[in-house]
DNA sequence: CGCGTGGTAGTTTTT
DNA sequence: CTACCACGCG
């Protein structure tokens, strides 16, 4: 092969010209004027189009046009007359990237690229392959194609049925050993005996051959067969072969370095065709080995063709010099690659940022701030990504942003198409259209809850087997003979008659009428409907969405065929928004900034993966580090944390390796933000502004202030409150401390329950001892009642049907998640709030000393006392495991975990304004910090509650004098609880509101997150005072930050302290 | 059958 | 810390 790199070194060489000399040599071309699409390629791109025959191998580095180079090749092909569309392969690994190849195809040829039936993923083609020859691999054309759900619930039928322990032996476990065997094409029989050893005691390749056995009786098929089948057919039937080579002229393959061996057995056979195979591919880009990926593939590709030729592509168009340089010295340190250098075609550009944070939350705001920041320059939040490595790590960055008001959108997550609604509603449809879906029919059989219960499901499916009919058959027959219990037989005999009723409309009705026919009159969406959580509004809403997806198909078939293949639903709509997502998920995409957090020894590079995979996967990392830093297109900016919670658990981190291979050149290690106006004190971590005794001189200048006062906050989901702009007074306290008396629910208590939401304490029966909490919409039950709790505030008084909840509780009674239980008695009397109960004891800070005789036993980490969070005793020794034992039957009872219901504080009026007491909290890292955004969301939050700038200006000053203090507060009436932190203030009944809604319209990812951001306060622990000196036992990199002297002497590790805080203020 | 309790595990993810 | 799953009691 030439050496491209010899001919084409200079990168300002000019592309080569359309008729040119150069062009003209090279042979291909047949018209003396080059079309329009090959124009604007640079001369590798276009040897890369225009080698047409025999194998070709393209390394195209991040940015150098990759696609492009794919797209325009068919586009060459289909000018040049060389085959026609449905002579091209051309395959992908997502459906994403086969839709976005067909539209570019289309457009560089001016019209659709129709006629392209074999581009796709490498599924949907194997998929395709397997219905015209289903009968060769023992299935009928209409195989069902399952997703990995259902696997798992095969496969849980199979351990049961060879009575293996699920437990031992997880089923989950199982999938994934055989998706790895499917992943490296082996046959139940091919498996090596020391893997099928691995499992149920040597079992793993007999259960294997038990679940393909199973697959073929339900006539289904799991993705890995999609590859497999066609294979083995490939090699049995040499005339299957040989139609698919004759047909296939020219194959393309993207992304060729996350090939497995399946599918590169696939390539390979169909390639022995026409020899015309081009790749396209990066191995530095190679990140998905876990999931089977063989980089070999790519490293030997010119073995495996031989006489194949190799371009490689390495001018980068995507990112400026010093982020190129920056990622191209990262992964040089990597072995065993190709090797490719991508040579920049701009100028230098911004240096890439690293910068440290004290803890992960830390991070988050200081991300936050600078994309405010730069989106107050002018920047589109369109054009910013913040891409982790764990997904974990996405929530902090949601929690930041609600409190912004920052859109923001997630990538990933869970799919439209895993959520549990749109899994039961597929089910249903399922069912309709094939009775003898076995799996979707249990799924929903009993969902709604129609008494139907798992002894009765059991019964069916055994009748199902020995009669050797489909479950609806089944249970008609046993509907028949009389036999199940009475309610699951009624119960089954509706849902039966249901369903022969719903099959006989297949034809007649409209498609998308009897869908939502079979959801409304199963009783589906009624069950959402009145459940008072906060996701069923979000999943009414998938509902429809499921149903208004439906609409551009003929038939449910069709539809079904498009679900199982197709299981992503365009999102991305609409506005502008800052994009969260995973590294891995950021493959293939750009941004103009792109902010790196987490780059923590532990997290990234994960120490799972050098754990697994040693060496291989610590080079995986540093290639999904190159991913994210060639994703960046003007600016990198890479963060770590010293702290991060890990399971609950605060552990302090050090940098990433990684830092350490970027080279200085282009790299800026930022030691204070500069988005700060002012930035921290001396620009050293750590430190307060609040360790100046100017700091506050100018409080309204604080962005917040400025914000709240540009936007007005009509816009705001506030509550009644807003509009009423009376003289009003709120108090907000702390809610630990109001919550001490928990225990103690009187009538008109205000409470909240996570599932039922606000609602007062209606009654109080004595005799019985008897508390009434009730709950239902303010017209029917008066205005005592409020409805609507987190998530709600802007949705109160919004009719939702005469729905009522009530329920007696008993004085041993408490609320958990899901509902009441019986309070188990208590093994001492209710802990005081640290900080007293309201009225009495205000003003003391509350001590560590305190805390600590209330901590638990020496050796477990102190506690902070909570309502809330209580430890079970035997927690709280060694942690090492206990043998199971079965504790006496009193032991049993222990304190709940959790409580739900919590007492509201009601408003009160008196207070005169600007009372403050805080306690200031060294330990609490939260605290030790505060910032401009404090004030900033008091202002904001003033305003938005009807307080006058005056009374607002008061709160600020006075939370600005306690300087580094949080509390949380509740405001009944506004419909949600708040949280003043050093980040500002959340208030999260509004704030969760006004996302929720904008949320489902653009199907984002939103769970409650928001809400457990108040939560997590009242137990987190936070990192505890700064370690004395350089943290994380130094810095292991030129980017560790340096640690100020810690404020308070011999801090160590522990609980932080509890902090309070009061205030009230009146409104003029 | 439903609910509560206890135990367990907790990167990355497409089809 | 928390989400999920399986078991067993009422």
């Amino acid at each position: 092969m030439s050496d491209p790199n010899a001919r084409y070194d200079d990168p300002s060489a000019p592309a080569l010209r359309p008729g040119g000399i150069a062009a003209r040599a090279q042979g291909t071309m047949r018209a003396a004027n080059a079309p329009d699409y090959l124009a604007g390629l640079n001369p590798e791109q276009r040897e890369a189009v225009e080698t047409l025959d025999g194998p070709l191998l393209v390394l195209a580095g991040a940015g150098t046009g990759k696609t492009r180079v794919l797209t325009t090749r068919i586009a060459h092909i289909l000018a040049l007359g060389k085959a026609r569309p449905f002579e091209i392969l051309a395959v992908t690994f997502t459906n994403k990237a086969a839709r976005e190849m067909r539209t570019r195809v289309g457009d560089l040829l001016g019209r659709a690229a129709e006629g392209m039936e074999w581009l796709g993923t490498f599924h949907s083609i194997g998929a395709k392959m397997l219905r015209r020859h289903a009968e060769l691999a023992g299935l009928q054309p209409s195989f069902t194609i399952l997703d990995t759900d259902d696997q798992i619930r095969l496969l849980k039928q199979v351990l049961a049925a060879e009575n293996i322990d699920d437990k031992r032996w997880p089923a989950r476990q199982l999938a994934f050993a055989i998706d790895g065997w499917k992943n490296r094409a082996l046959s139940p029989k091919d498996v090596p005996v020391g893997e099928a050893q691995a499992y149920a005691n040597g079992r793993g390749a007999e259960l294997y051959g038990l679940y393909q056995t199973r697959l073929k009786q339900l006539n289904a098929v799991d993705f890995g067969d999609l590859l497999l089948e066609p294979i083995r057919i490939f090699r049995e039937n040499a005339d299957v072969l040989g139609q698919y080579h004759r047909r296939f002229r020219y194959m393309l393959v993207d992304e060729y370095q996350d090939t497995n061996v399946a599918q590169y057995l696939w390539l390979r056979l169909l390639a022995q065709g026409s020899k015309n195979l081009a790749c396209v591919g990066d191995d530095d880009q190679s990140i998905y080995g876990w999931r089977g990926a063989e980089v070999e593939n790519i490293l030997k590709f010119d073995r495996d063709f031989p006489g194949a030729k190799v371009v490689r592509l390495e001018r980068n168009y995507r990112s400026t010099g010093h982020i190129l340089n920056a990622a191209s010295h990262l992964i040089a340190k990597n072995e065993g690659r190709l090797g490719k250098t991508l040579r920049p075609q701009t100028e230098l550009g911004e240096k890439v940022s690293v910068a440290g944070a004290w803890d992960s939350g830390e991070e988050a705001r200081q991300i936050g701030d600078e994309i405010e920041a730069l989106q107050t320059k002018g920047h589109k939040l369109d054009d910013m990504a913040i891409l982790v490595r764990a997904s974990f790590q996405m929530r902090e960055f949601e929690e930041r942003f609600i409190t912004l008001g920052l859109n923001y959108r997630v990538v990933g997550g869970p799919r439209f198409y895993e959520r549990a609604e749109i899994r039961d509603a597929m089910a249903y449809i399922r069912v309709v259209a094939s009775p003898a879906d076995a799996l979707a029919f249990e799924r929903i059989v009993n969902v709604p809850k129609r008494g139907i219960g798992d002894a009765s499901v059991k019964q069916i499916v055994e009748r199902a087997r020995a009669d050797e009919v489909t479950l609806p058959e089944a249970s008609r027959r046993l509907v028949a003979e009389g036999a199940l219990p009475a309610k699951a037989r009624n119960a089954l005999k509706d849902l039966v008659l249901s369903f022969d009723r719903w099959s006989g409309e297949l034809d007649r009705t409209p498609h998308v009428e009897l869908a939502e026919k079979i959801l409304e009159e199963s009783g589906y969406t009624d069950m959402w409907s009145k459940d008072r959580s906060a996701e069923a509004q979000g999943r009414l809403e998938n509902l429809k969405e499921l149903v208004r997806s439906m609409e551009p198909f003929e038939n449910l078939r069709g539809f079904l065929e498009h679900v199982s293949l197709v299981m992503d639903v365009d999102g991305a709509r609409g506005e502008d928004a800052v994009t969260i997502m995973t590294l891995h998920a950021a493959k293939g995409l750009e941004f103009d900034t792109v902010f790196l957090p987490g780059w923590e020894e532990g997290l990234f590079p994960h120490q799972r993966s050098l754990d697994e995979n040693g060496r291989a996967g610590l080079e995986e990392e540093r290639r999904l580090a190159y991913v994210g830093v060639t994703r960046a297109k003007r600016r990198a900016k890479i963060w770590f944390a010293s702290n991060r919670r890990v399971h609950g658990m605060w552990q302090s981190s050090i940098p990433s390796r990684f830092l350490d291979e970027l080279p200085e050149t282009a790299v800026d290690v930022v030691e204070a933000p500069a988005t700060f106006g002012g930035g921290h004190m001396g620009g050293s971590y750590g430190a307060s502004r609040f360790d100046r005794a100017d700091a506050f001189t100018s409080t309204y200048e604080t962005p917040g202030w400025k914000r709240a006062q540009e936007r007005g906050f009509d816009r705001g989901s506030a509550g009644p409150g807003a509009r009423s702009r009376g003289p009003m007074t709120i108090e907000g306290e702390l809610v630990a401390a109001s919550t001490a008396k928990s225990a103690g629910f009187s009538q008109g208590a205000r409470v909240f329950h996570q599932k039922f939401g606000n609602g007062t304490v209606v009654e109080v029966d004595g005799k019985q001892a008897h508390r009434r909490l009730r709950q239902s919409r303010p017209e029917a039950r008066g205005r005592q009642l409020r409805e609507g709790g987190v998530g709600r505030a802007g949705t109160r008084g919004r009719d939702r049907g005469p729905r009522q909840s009530s329920r007696w509780l008993s004085t041993n009674q408490v609320c958990s998640r899901s509902g009441f239980r019986t309070r188990p008695r208590r093994a001492s009397p209710p802990r005081p709030s640290p900080c007293g109960p309201r009225g009495s004891g205000w003003g003391k800070p509350c001590s560590r000393a305190r805390l600590s005789e209330r901590a638990t036993p020496a050796r477990t980490p102190a506690t902070p006392p909570s309502w809330r969070t209580h430890r079970r005793p035997d927690r709280r020794s060694p942690p090492a495991r206990r043998p199971r034992r079965r504790p006496p039957k009193q032991a049993k009872r222990r304190r709940p975990r959790s409580l739900s219901l919590r007492p509201c504080p009601t408003p009160s009026f008196s207070t005169p304004p600007g009372l403050i007491w805080a306690a200031r909290a060294e330990g609490w890292n939260m605290q030790a910090q505060w910032t401009d955004e404090g004030s900033t969301a008091i202002g904001e939050i003033a305003r938005r509650h009807g307080f006058s700038d005056e009374a607002g200006r008061a709160m600020a000053d006075a939370l600005n004098q306690s300087a580094g203090s949080m509390a949380q507060f509740h405001h009944p009436d506004l419909g949600g609880m708040g949280q003043w932190s050093r980040g500002g203030m959340l208030m999260i009944g509004d704030m969760f509101n006004h996302h929720l809604k904008a949320a489902s319209r653009a199907s984002r990812r939103i769970s409650p997150k928001p809400w457990r951001a108040a939560r997590s306060w009242r137990g987190a622990r936070r990192p505890a005072n700064r370690p004395p000196g350089s943290a994380n036992g130094g810095p292991r990199s030129s980017a560790a930050p340096r640690r100020p002297a810690p404020r308070t002497a011999g801090a160590t590790r522990s609980s932080p302290r509890r902090v309070g805080l009061r205030w009230s203020a009146t409104a003029a």
